[in-house]
Parts: structure tokens; C-alpha cells; sequence
RNA sequence: GGCAGCAUAGCUCAGUUGGUUAGAGCGACGGUCUCAUAAUCCGUAGGUCACAGGUUCAAUUCCCGUUGCUGCUACCA
């Protein structure tokens, strides 16, 4: 088995707001993903955490009259506790607030600038004095009028700023991308990469005056670090034990290189671009994997506030439970792809699946077993029934390894499509065999051999989609007499065929999942 | 404008290295069983595989064009 150390990470979110759907999408994509690695045996770090430095977080904390650290200290627990909701299974809560982190950017910025890759230098351009932003020529309106604040003209300034030599490392990052072509996933955010560096990279500023909100530049204190710049190296920050000295070496000794960056495809080139550059002017090894996955709409509509037709996390988990949400947006939308919410679409797949074909399978052939085998785990038979049960128990041991590959590969969509595929197996195994009518003819034998075959079966399929519902995993194991902690799964042994023990003792059962109501007016 | 990608059943998507009746799930409709959470299982869905050309014995699958949609086209994060 590969023990390899894994560390992944989310993004470490904008902390100017409170989470909304689209932070909550990747955590339960990386959570699963944790989920998974840890049952496998690899020693996992989960990394999330929340990016508190910037104009916007000062802008918004000034609004409402707070420091922008009293700002953020309200956001965050506001994560925390969706993420308990969700059932987020986090190792590591980086803020690049953390005066730890501060460490570890100042160490890592001396060594870029000690490569000579950082430098002093105007930036001209364009100002909107009303956004606070320099402007491109081409977005403006007649007369250099910015298009938010038509009332005044932007005014030409000339500002001194500390610049980031991305340009010297344009072979170096294509050269990367060649190297190592699963660097950047899927293939289409590859190619959006692609093309992007090969129209020439710029050197890009990292720094900003006027800024109070970041971390002052270590060589010089009248400049502010530019946000990219610290949040990306929240992640390595993250690394440290909580007892380490804040540096590098130590942040760098255990889990280092990270393996996967799960981000939106919004912020690739920072993860793609920018922060592999950062990395190698720092003479530091790249991440493995930068994984941008698709955006969310709802009912086909894209988000936004000024919309109003936000999908709140809160609401959601709130009236459906975490399993249902984890389920729905891992098992409908193709990882990688824009996908969308739609809550009938949302309780008839989650209902489809889990309550009936899974929850009702355990539930029907528990009730079997009580009534037909004296409340405890059949014999596995002698065989008669060998036709119509092998191709189950067939399928059910090669599972753990296609749904293996399909974990590892984020696809999580065929990981569901695998399992449902026993699971409906299973269903169909019962209608074939009856075994209410095998009682009645008291063909014992037979009724064992079918029942084991399906609890069996159906033991498999719930631990292997534990990584993505682990409470419904759990309570799956409960009704089957075995333990199951959600907090330390059993290991990868559970995904092999005959688990269950002969003779052994089954509670009452239990649904597992209630069918859900959709319980808001449609609008 | 430039570059890239996509366009298959009501919905979400598979698929065809070009070749008899184009598939799955969900939803809908009909039927079956009775162990079960009115669940399961079976059957039905007549989709010109965006549109118009081309190559070929043969294209939904290759090529060109058109239309539509999406993304990227750098310093808000």
C-alpha cells in the first residue's frame, strides 16, 4: 500500500464575507478526499482556512466600524461552524492573520528577494481614486472616466511598488508544465494555463501603498505586501506543527511538497502561474496537483448577490443535513465542470439514492434477516444460489479498486455511479431469489446465501462512500453490528469481501435515511 | 476582436478507435411482487445525436462552414 504523505488544501477563503455555496463546494470535495486518503492509511493533512489581508476586508471592516482583525474574528468562527455542520473534517485552520504566518512569509520573501527576483520599480497607469485601483485604458470611458465612478476622471499616477520577476521564470513554468501535465487539472484549465503564459508573463506587482490591511514589506515597512502574496503561502504556513518555531525548515519537514491545491477555476493562475514562479525563485518543490473545478449556478442562473438567488450553506445543511448536501454536489455535478443546483433535482437524486436504493436495500434485508434468520448475520451458504449471487460478490470485490482509482482521481461522480451500481444489483438479487418465498418452501440455505451476499454487499458499498456521506456510512455500520467511527474510519481491509461474521447479533433495523421533503416554496 | 472548448432523450450525463434496433440514472406513464422508507423489480419514452456542406461503400462519431453557449485574454480577490 502507498503511504505516501498527503497534504491538501482548499482555498483559504476571502474572509470579507460570510461563507456562502461556493466555499462550501470544494471543502466537502477536499473532505471526501481527506476521507479517502486517511481510510487508504496515507498519513493526511487537511488544510483550510481563511485569507484575511486586502483592500476589500479594510474597506468592509471600516464600513462597520471594526479593526479589520476584529472583522475577520467574527467571519471565521462563521466557517468553523459550517464546517462542523457540513461534517468537515479540516486537520489545519490556516488565517493569514496568524502572526506566524507573518514569519513565514518574511522568511520566504527574503529568500525570492535574495534571488534577486524582487525589485523595486513605478507603477504607472490610470487611478480611480473613488475604487482605489489603477485602471487598464481599455475599460474606461471616454475622457478616462471609470465606468463605476462616472462623475470624475481617473487621474495619471505614478507609484512606486515592489515587483515579483515572473517573467524570468516563463521557460521554467512551461518547461513545468510539459514536465509534468497533471500539474494542472482538468485538461481544459490546463490548456486555459497554456495559453495564457504563452502570450508572455509580466512582472507583477506585490506590494501596495495605501494599504493597511497585510503584512508591511520586510525591507521596507511603508509598502504593504500584496494579498496573493502572503495568502498563497498561508498554505505552507499550515505545514507547522502547532508547536513548531515559525520557519520554513520546520513548516517544510513533513508534509512538504503539498499534493493538491483544490481551487475555483477563478483563482488558477494564481496557483498555476504565479505561486509555482514563487515556489521556484524560493528554490522550494511545486505542488504536485492544482485542481480547478467548475462553478456553481442555480436553476441555471448564475449567482450573485445582486441577483438575490444566492444558495445559502446554512439554509441548506440546515433543512437537509450534511450527507444529503455532500452527496448531491458530489455525486450530480462532474467535478471539473460548472454544474448546477436545482432542489427538486436535489431530494429526487438524493431520495433516488440514498433512501431508496441504499437505505431501502439495508432496511429490507435487515427485516428479513429478523424475521427468516433469527436476528443475527446468515451463513454464507453453500452455494446453490452461486448463479445469481457471484456476479454480485464479483462486483462487490473489485469496487474497492475502481473506486480506488475514481477517489484518487476526483471523480467523484463514478465513484457514486459504482457503488449505485452494486447497490442496485443487490435490489435486483432480492426480487430474483424472494426469499419470502423460500420460507414459505423453507429453503434456509438459500435465504442465508442470498441475505449474507446483499448485507455484505451492502457493508462494502457504505464504506466505500463514506468518504463523501460518512454519517449515513456510519449508521450503516451501526444497523450491521459493526463499528464505525466517523472521526477514524475502519482501514482500506473493510473494502474486501466477508466482513461480516456469521452468527453475529443485528439490532432492530432502522431506517438509515429519510426520504426528503422539499421544505421551501419553489420561487 | 484573438485563442480554446462545448452543443446526444423533459432533466443530468455516458458513448461511438466511422459500420446492424444511439445508452444510463432521474422524472413521467403502465405493470409486478410484498421483505422494505407507497420503497423494489419489469416494461414504455419513438431523441432528424445544434444546423448546412464535404470525405467515405458507410458519419452522430473525421474535415470545413454557420448558429448558439461557455471559458481565457493578468495585478478586485
Amino acid at each position: 500500500m502507498n503511504l505516501e504523505h498527503v497534504a491538501l488544501t482548499t482555498p483559504l477563503y476571502y474572509a470579507n464575507d460570510i461563507p456562502h455555496i461556493g466555499s462550501a463546494y470544494p471543502t466537502i470535495a477536499a473532505d471526501a478526499l481527506a476521507r479517502f486518503y486517511r481510510m487508504r492509511g496515507n498519513p493526511t493533512l487537511f488544510i483550510t482556512g481563511t485569507d484575511e489581508h486586502g483592500l476589500k476586508i479594510q474597506r468592509t471592516a471600516e464600513k462597520l466600524n471594526r479593526t479589520a482583525q476584529e472583522h475577520c474574528d467574527r467571519i471565521v468562527p462563521q466557517f468553523k461552524d459550517l464546517w462542523q455542520q457540513l461534517n468537515i473534517s479540516y486537520d489545519r485552520f490556516s488565517r493569514t492573520s496568524d502572526p506566524r504566518h507573518q514569519s513565514i512569509v518574511n522568511e520566504f520573501f527574503q529568500r525570492v528577494y535574495d534571488a534577486g527576483d524582487i525589485y523595486l520599480s513605478q507603477q504607472q497607469g490610470l487611478y480611480c481614486v473613488a475604487c482605489e485601483e489603477f485602471k487598464e485604458e481599455r475599460e474606461l470611458l471616454a475622457d478616462h472616466h471609470c465606468p463605476i465612478h462616472t462623475a470624475t476622471a481617473c487621474e495619471w499616477r505614478d507609484e512606486a511598488n515592489y515587483f515579483f520577476r515572473l517573467s524570468k521564470y516563463q521557460a521554467r513554468l512551461e518547461q513545468l508544465y510539459v514536465d509534468r501535465p497533471d500539474f494542472i487539472q482538468p485538461e481544459t484549465r490546463r490548456n486555459e494555463v497554456l495559453g495564457f503564459v504563452a502570450q508572455g508573463l509580466n512582472d507583477f506587482s506585490i506590494s501596495r501603498i495605501n494599504l493597511e490591511c497585510g503584512f508591511p514589506v520586510p525591507i521596507d515597512p511603508n509598502h504593504t505586501l500584496y494579498v496573493w502574496f502572503d495568502a498563497l503561502l498561508g498554505y505552507i504556513t499550515a505545514l507547522l506543527d502547532p508547536d513548531d518555531e515559525p520557519t520554513l525548515e520546520n513548516a517544510l519537514k513533513h508534509w512538504y511538497p503539498i499534493q493538491l491545491h483544490l481551487i475555483g477555476k477563478d483563482i488558477l493562475r494564481f496557483h498555476a502561474v504565479y505561486w509555482p514562479a514563487m515556489l521556484m525563485s524560493a528554490q522550494l518543490e511545486i505542488t504536485k496537483c492544482v485542481f480547478g473545478h467548475g462553478l456553481l449556478t442555480k436553476d441555471g442562473i448564475k449567482m450573485g448577490k445582486t441577483l438575490g438567488n444566492v444558495i445559502d450553506p446554512f439554509d441548506l445543511v440546515g433543512r437537509y443535513g450534511a450527507d444529503a448536501v455532500r452527496y448531491y454536489f458530489l455525486r450530480e455535478i462532474e467535478f471539473g465542470r460548472d454544474g448546477d443546483f436545482n432542489e427538486e433535482r436535489f431530494v429526487s437524486i438524493v431520495n433516488a439514492d440514498l433512501a431508496n436504493s441504499l437505505g431501502n436495500l439495508l432496511n429490507r434485508s435487515l427485516g428479513m434477516v429478523h424475521k427468516y434468520c433469527n436476528h443475527v448475520v446468515p451463513s454464507s451458504g453453500s452455494g446453490k444460489l452461486a448463479s445469481l449471487t457471484d456476479p454480485v460478490i464479483d462486483s462487490a470485490r473489485g469496487l474497492g479498486d475502481r473506486v480506488a482509482t475514481a477517489y484518487s482521481n476526483l471523480a467523484f461522480r463514478q465513484v457514486c455511479e459504482e457503488i449505485l451500481n452494486l447497490v442496485w444489483s443487490c435490489n435486483k438479487l432480492i426480487d430474483d431469489v424472494a426469499p419470502w418465498k423460500l420460507f414459505k418452501s423453507g429453503e434456509q440455505d438459500s435465504i442465508d446465501e442470498s441475505l449474507y451476499t446483499v448485507l455484505e454487499a451492502a457493508r462494502i458499498a457504505a464504506y466505500l462512500l463514506s468518504p463523501i456521506t460518512p454519517r449515513l456510512s456510519a449508521l450503516v455500520y451501526s444497523q450491521l453490528g459493526l463499528e464505525f467511527l466517523e472521526s477514524s474510519p475502519p482501514d482500506w481491509e473493510q473494502a474486501k469481501w466477508g466482513i461480516l461474521i456469521e452468527g453475529q447479533p443485528l439490532p432492530q433495523p432502522n431506517p438509515i435515511f429519510q426520504r426528503l421533503e422539499v421544505t421551501s416554496v419553489i420561487k
